[in-house]
DNA sequence: GTTTAATATAGATGGTCATCAATATAGATG
DNA sequence: CATCTATATTGATGACCATCTATATTAAAC
């Protein structure tokens, strides 16, 4: 399992719009940053830090060939955060209580 | 389907390890501020900030009761994350190439 | 109605972030 | 090697964020 520091990074990464939206891209298909570039109204330094960003939480994956960087998403990262959300969404709501407020004690 | 600006700011809001931990209690069960604040070494302003958040992005729902606030997980937005990114995970990485780049073309 | 307890709001502050322009690097091609 | 193209790095900047202390609000209890 993923751990809850580890995890609150990746969610910070995916908390950009520009960032969520080049994952989307990139569930499609393997692009390359020039393409990737085309698609929004940022400079070329601006999404060459979104894409460090990207890598360096795990969430996409780099190779160069030649002069062109292809980047492609981490499925595993991407799993782990399901697999995070789904635990918690399938977990039962206890009625616990606390001492102060009452409910169960 | 969540819209992708939303879902970056729900993202963001989970971004935060504080926020996170306090979502991952909330899944067990409904919980008094004053229980969640006695998990973390914040202050109750700052509590109530995180809280503040946490419904602002449809994460927790409120209720008072007396002076008390009770929060409880939505598990509708974590199911629209869930699905959101199994879309993500689930689609198939097709080989598109760009005209630059070739691949295929 | 005054006090006490739980929570919220206001204001201030240091830190982080997304962005840009300018520059550097790296690789292909003539 | 000189040049062009794709990408990365640097440095600067304005905006936002998590946190605190101090104060306000709200509701229960005496």
């Amino acid at each position: 399992m993923i751990a809850l520091t580890d995890l609150a990074k990746v969610m910070k990464a995916l908390s950009d719009p520009t960032r969520l939206h080049i994952v989307q891209m990139l569930s499609t298909s393997e692009m390359c940053a020039c393409d990737i570039l085309e698609s929004f109204e940022i400079s070329q330094p601006t999404l060459s830090y979104h894409m460090k960003n990207l890598m360096e939480n795990q969430i996409v994956t780099g190779r160069k060939e030649g002069t062109w960087m292809k980047y492609a998403i981490n499925p595993e990262v991407i799993s782990e955060i399901i697999k995070y959300f789904q635990n918690i969404d399938t977990s039962e709501p206890v009625e616990i209580g606390c001492v102060k407020c009452g409910g169960l004690e």
